[in-house]
DNA sequence: ATGGTTGACCCTCAA
């Protein structure tokens, strides 16, 4: 089984691009971040007739997340137990999703954006992710063997290599040791990053900023990961970062990435 | 000059 992640940012925008890219791969199931609109916006057609199932969440032009699947879409959640609110009043976001394909439960995630170490989003940021850690805690308590993927823009780079410049990001978002050690919570809580060792650094990323040329330049990010539980862990036989998808014209800012299971 | 791009509820905000 074939599973993947990408932020699209705009699935109106990208529809054409995402569903050549569920042929081109031979995708299964595919986690989607930045829809960018309301359910009722949603391309459901053009995924419908290439024989996938859609389940998604947006309320309105920012964040949206969904799982596309072609091996069964069961038990749909939207959001995760204890996931923090935002705004006046709080409110949910359309920031996680999940669904059980062929005995895996896919998570399409994406992670706030702290904005800046001294901004209010970065303590929701924090929040979020500490909230998740527990709910991914919580699957695994239940159910040792249960095969849990955590796929999508997490908007942290963990490690110093994940980023083109350290000296760029030290006063930024996204390298920070609090954002790190949220991440790592998550990892300490039994998942692994089951992409990272078939896609070694540094200079590999999933991200590059539309501005500055970063991309030609190969000034980048590695922001986007699938965590897997340990039953899940120790069925990946391959895993890449498609990069060609960031060339072109009408290219999302992130590549996809993609994850094959054992049968 | 310093966000040089992109996308969304036209337009400023978000990334």
């Amino acid at each position: 089984m074939r599973i993947a992640t990408w932020n699209v940012n705009s699935i109106r925008a990208r529809v054409d691009r995402v569903t050549a890219f569920l042929e081109r791969h031979d995708v299964d199931v595919l986690a989607i971040q930045e829809t960018k609109c309301r359910d009722d916006q949603f391309p459901h057609l053009p995924f419908e007739a290439l024989g996938y199932e859609v389940a998604h969440v947006g309320h309105n032009q920012w964040n949206g997340v969904a799982v596309v699947s072609r091996v069964g879409l069961e038990d749909v959640q939207v959001g995760f137990a204890g996931m923090p609110g935002w705004g006046e009043p709080v409110a949910a976001e359309a920031r996680a999703l999940s669904a059980v394909c062929r005995g895996v439960r896919i998570v399409s995630l994406y992670v706030p954006n702290g904005r800046g170490l001294d901004d209010p989003h970065m303590v929701y940021k924090l929040d979020w992710l500490a909230r998740l850690r527990d709910a991914a805690h919580g699957w695994l308590e239940e159910d040792p063997q249960a095969q849990v993927a955590l796929m999508g823009d997490w908007n942290i780079a963990p490690q110093d290599e994940d980023v083109w410049s350290m000296e760029y990001y030290l006063d930024k978002s996204h390298v920070s040791p609090p954002e790190r050690a949220a991440f790592q919570a998550v990892l300490d809580a039994g998942y692994t990053d089951v992409v990272r060792p078939h896609t070694p650094g540094p200079g590999t990323y999933t991200y590059w900023d539309y501005t500055q040329l970063r991309f030609p330049k190969r000034q980048g990010m590695r922001i986007d990961f699938a965590l897997a539980t340990p039953a899940l862990a120790e069925r990946v036989e391959h895993a890449e970062i498609d990069r060609e998808e960031r060339k072109g014209k009408g290219a999302s800012d992130h590549a996809p990435v993609i994850v094959d299971l054992r049968a």
